[in-house]
RNA sequence: GUGGCUAUAGCUCAGUCGGUUAGAGCGCCUGGUUGUGGUCCAGGAGGUCGUCGGUUCGAAUCCGACUAGCCACCCCA
C-alpha cells in the first residue's frame, strides 16, 4: 500500500471486471443511440479554456473551481473537459456541420472536474451522452427525454429512477422572472442563509434549490417561473409533457431543477434515484439554444443530455461475466508447438482459447478450472500419434475423441 | 472548499489495559496424484500495522500533522 504509488485523488484505475461494466453502460447507451439515428463524435479531452468560459458562465462552480485548467508550452491556456456539450458544440463550428440540419451525435468518455471525492463523484468520471442541434420544436426534447428513458430501460433501472422536469422558459420570460424573484428575495434578504445571499448576488434562480432552512421557507412563498411564462414558453412545456404523456413516460414537474449551467433555456430533466446517496441524479439534460451563439457560432437550437457512467455502473451492478473460453492442455514439446497451431486456428474461427505457457496437466487443468473454461482440449502424445485430441467437458467430467482436424466443429460457440 | 468517520497480508476483517515473535477467513504457492481441474487433507509464502513526527523504558494501540478512502454539506451527471 506504498502511498507513492496511488493514482492521483478522485481517479482510480479501472480493472478488466469494471471495464466489462462500463462497457455494458457504454454499450446501452450507443445502442440506443444508434436506434434514434445518432452517429458518434469523440472530441479531444482537451479544449482551449475559452470553449467553457464562455459557455458556461462565468458564475458557475464548475468554472470558478473545478476545472482543471492549465497552461501549455506555448502559453496558451488549456482545460480537461469538465463537460462534454460545449466541446462537441465547438466540434460542429470547427466541421463546419451546420449545413445538415438536423444533426444528432452521441458520445461517451471521461470529463474532469477537480471536486472532492465521494460516492458517485470522482475527478475523473465517465460520461455517456446525447446531442441533438437544429430542432427547436418540443418533439426534439420529447425525443431526448425518451432516449435516456431508453437506455434506462435497457439497462433494467428505468424503474429504479423518476423523472423531473421543469422549464426556465425561454430568454424573455427567463428575464421577466428573474426580476420579479430578486425583488422578491431582496425583500426578504434578512430571512435568508448566507449561502441564499451568496447565491443572490450571483446567480438568484440557485436561491430556489438552496437546502438551508431558512432559505427553503423564504423559496416557499416566492414566485414561481411557471407563472412568469409567456404564452410561447407556456405552450413549449406543454407540448414536451404532452409528448411524455404519450409516450407513457412518467414524470413530476419540480420547479426546483435549476440548471447549473448558463447555456440552458426551456425544459431541463434529470433522471434520479435514491439508491446512491447524494449523488443521485443518473442522468441530466435539457435544452440550449443559446449555446451556439454564446460560442460565437450561428443560432442554432439544442437539446441533449449526459449520463454518469460510474453512477449506472453502481445503479445496475450486476457482475458482467467474461467469456467461458475453451482451454487446451498440451502434453510434451511436440504437443506443446501443435497446440499452439491449433489455438490460433480456434481463435481465427472466433472461440475464446486459454492457452497457458507452462505447467503438467495438472497445473494446466487447474488453469482451465480458473479461467472458467467451459471445455478442455488435452493433446498428448498418444493424441498426437491418432490425430486426436481429447475434449473434456469441465462440467459434466465426460470425456470424447475428436479428429484434431475437426475439433471447431463439436465446440460449443461461445462457451 | 467545510465538517464527521476510517486506514492492520492481494481481498474482507480481528487484535484486550500500551508489553516478547501482529492473527483469522478467502485468495495465492507446494505436496498428497507418473495423463486429469473443482471438493478434501497437510504444509508454505506474503505485513516499513497509510506516511512523518511526538509522548513513553516500551506504540498497531495514546497525541499531532499530512496523505488517501468513505459519509454529509456543497456541487453536479
Amino acid at each position: 500500500m506504498a502511498s507513492r504509488l496511488q493514482p492521483i485523488r478522485g481517479t482510480r484505475d479501472l480493472l478488466p471486471e469494471a471495464c466489462r461494466a462500463h462497457a455494458r453502460v457504454e454499450g446501452a447507451c450507443r445502442r440506443v443511440a444508434e436506434r434514434y439515428g445518432y452517429g458518434e463524435i469523440r472530441t479531444p479531452i482537451l479544449e482551449p479554456t475559452p470553449v467553457f468560459l464562455r459557455t458556461l458562465g462565468d458564475a458557475t462552480d464548475v468554472v470558478q473551481k473545478e476545472m482543471y485548467t492549465f497552461e501549455d508550452r506555448n502559453g496558451e491556456s488549456l482545460t480537461l473537459r469538465p463537460e462534454n456539450t460545449a466541446g462537441v458544440a465547438r466540434a460542429v463550428l470547427s466541421n463546419g456541420l451546420l449545413n445538415d440540419m438536423p444533426l444528432k451525435l452521441h458520445y461517451a468518455g471521461p470529463m474532469f472536474r477537480h471536486e472532492r471525492p465521494q460516492k458517485g463523484r470522482y475527478r475523473q468520471f465517465h460520461q455517456t451522452g446525447v446531442e441533438l442541434f437544429g430542432v427547436p420544436e418540443p418533439a426534439g426534447d420529447v425525443e431526448a427525454i425518451a432516449m435516456g428513458g431508453d437506455v434506462l430501460s435497457e439497462l433494467g433501472v428505468l424503474d429504479a429512477t423518476r423523472l423531473e422536469i421543469n422549464t426556465l422558459g425561454d430568454t424573455e420570460s427567463r428575464r421577466r422572472y428573474l426580476r420579479a424573484l430578486v425583488a422578491f428575495l431582496s425583500s426578504h434578504r434578512d430571512a435568508l442563509s448566507d449561502v441564499g445571499r451568496e447565491r443572490l448576488e450571483r446567480n438568484p434562480m440557485r436561491v430556489l434549490d438552496s437546502k438551508e432552512e431558512a432559505d427553503r421557507q423564504v423559496v416557499a412563498d416566492a414566485p414561481s417561473l411557471l407563472d412568469h411564462l409567456n404564452a410561447e414558453a407556456g405552450v413549449f412545456f406543454d407540448k414536451v409533457l404532452a409528448g411524455l404523456d404519450a409516450l407513457g413516460f412518467g414524470y413530476t414537474v419540480n420547479p426546483r431543477i435549476v440548471r447549473g449551467f448558463d447555456y440552458y433555456c426551456h425544459t431541463a430533466f434529470e433522471f434520479v434515484t435514491d439508491r446512491l446517496g447524494a449523488q443521485g441524479t443518473v442522468i441530466g439534460g435539457g435544452r440550449y439554444d443559446g449555446l451556439m451563439e454564446q460560442m460565437g457560432g450561428p443560432a442554432l437550437p439544442g437539446v441533449g443530455w449526459a449520463s454518469g457512467v460510474e453512477r449506472l455502473v453502481m445503479l445496475t451492478d450486476d457482475a458482467a461475466p467474461a467469456a467461458h473460453p475453451i482451454a487446451i492442455v498440451p502434453l510434451g514439446a511436440a504437443a506443446e508447438r501443435r497446440a499452439l497451431v491449433l489455438a490460433h486456428a480456434l481463435r481465427r474461427q472466433g472461440f475464446a482459447v486459454d492457452l497457458g505457457y507452462r505447467g503438467n496437466l495438472k497445473r494446466r487443468m487447474q488453469r482451465a478450472n480458473r479461467v472458467e473454461a467451459s471445455h478442455a482440449l488435452i493433446l498428448g502424445d498418444g493424441e498426437l500419434a491418432r490425430g486426436v485430441v481429447t475434449l473434456r467437458d469441465l462440467d459434466s467430467g465426460e470425456q470424447t475423441e475428436l479428429s484434431i482436424d475437426r475439433v471447431s466443429e463439436s465446440l460449443p460457440r461461445r462457451g
